[in-house]
DNA sequence: GTCTATACCCTGATAGAC
DNA sequence: GTCTATCAGGGTATAGAC
């Protein structure tokens, strides 16, 4: 997992893997047949460890719905900061780099994608009593989560945490706009 | 240029790049010093198309400088129709695969994203008269990069053009709530 | 400037002893 | 299950004739 995140999918070799891991490449062909069943196993993981990783901690950060979001959010925000900007949301780098890679890892990205979109419209229903009806939990997810991509590779790309911040406080101004107005 | 796009940096060979020019391999090393110096002059080359093939045409769509930021994300939405999904931001894919290139590489991707934010943030600049004056052209800019990456990275990956849609409408939503209200 | 030919290394993957 | 040893192919890059 990490190798593929630091240096992605393609510039990362078996061997590589095989030194990382302290064995030699007789080990690693006993558990997986080829090196793609390798990145299908990384990307189980991912989906995997959305909740218990991603999720979990930000929803136990806040009570709130809509700030759990944002929690969210912070939390990715800690990740560019604690990895100096190497950071990518390893589900969007392995995204576009397996473009044209096997059906089964572009459902396994489909997958994480899903998942990651779900937690995030919980959280809207959730807050549907503070918002104006018209407010569609699925189409506002895929926002966040366009807004988190877009907004860590531009931070990553130019190693300045101040595209994400913008980002988000953009975003945040936007949800602020869909709170209704009696309350 | 569309070797890149289609497979990544990492996936092109140097015999892929000369079969498709009808050239062997000599040839491509008497201008190119290496596959890198390959990649940027690729990414010069992205730089110099941004203003008469991205923003330009989309500029002589409309008139309005805010439908103009619109019809700019508009021609996004048609290049992923018309490479039925294949269609990534070349720029913002090849950002998350070199992010542990050349600094040269590096640069001209901070480059591209700059010169993209600069032309969107002239147009928020050019519509402040019907825009709330603490209505920021960069941080704005960036907002509109953001989801555009974000948009189709998600429109990618899931073939599905729902993602871009959700996120571009939410976008324009967004810039409804910043007009002057005494309008 | 373009060609042919090739060096040389690294790649994913395999065979078979233990 | 893990090891050593290695294969066959493809990778970038180079040399040198024309």
């Amino acid at each position: 997992m990490a190798l593929f995140w630091e240096h992605g999918y393609e510039r990362t070799a078996i061997a590589d893997i095989t030194a990382a891991a302290g064995v030699r490449s007789g080990s690693l062909y006993h558990f997986f047949a080829t090196k793609e069943d390798v990145l299908t196993a990384v990307l189980e993981a991912y989906l995997q460890g959305l909740t218990p990783q991603v999720m979990g901690p930000a929803f136990a950060a806040a009570e709130d719905p809509l700030e759990r979001i944002f929690a969210v959010l912070a939390g990715y925000r800690a990740r560019i900061l604690a990895t100096e900007f190497r950071y990518r949301c390893p589900v969007g780098s392995l995204a576009l780099e397996m473009q044209n890679a096997s059906e089964r890892a572009r459902e396994l990205v489909r997958e994480n994608f899903a998942g990651w979109r779900a937690a995030i419209a919980q959280c809207v229903r959730d807050a549907a009593p503070a918002l104006r009806e018209n407010a569609d939990p699925e189409s506002l997810a895929t926002f966040v989560l366009t807004v988190m991509e877009g907004g860590v590779m531009q931070a990553a790309a130019e190693r300045d945490i101040a595209r994400y911040d913008d980002s988000v406080r953009h975003l945040r101004a936007y949800f602020d706009t869909l709170e209704r107005i009696d309350r």
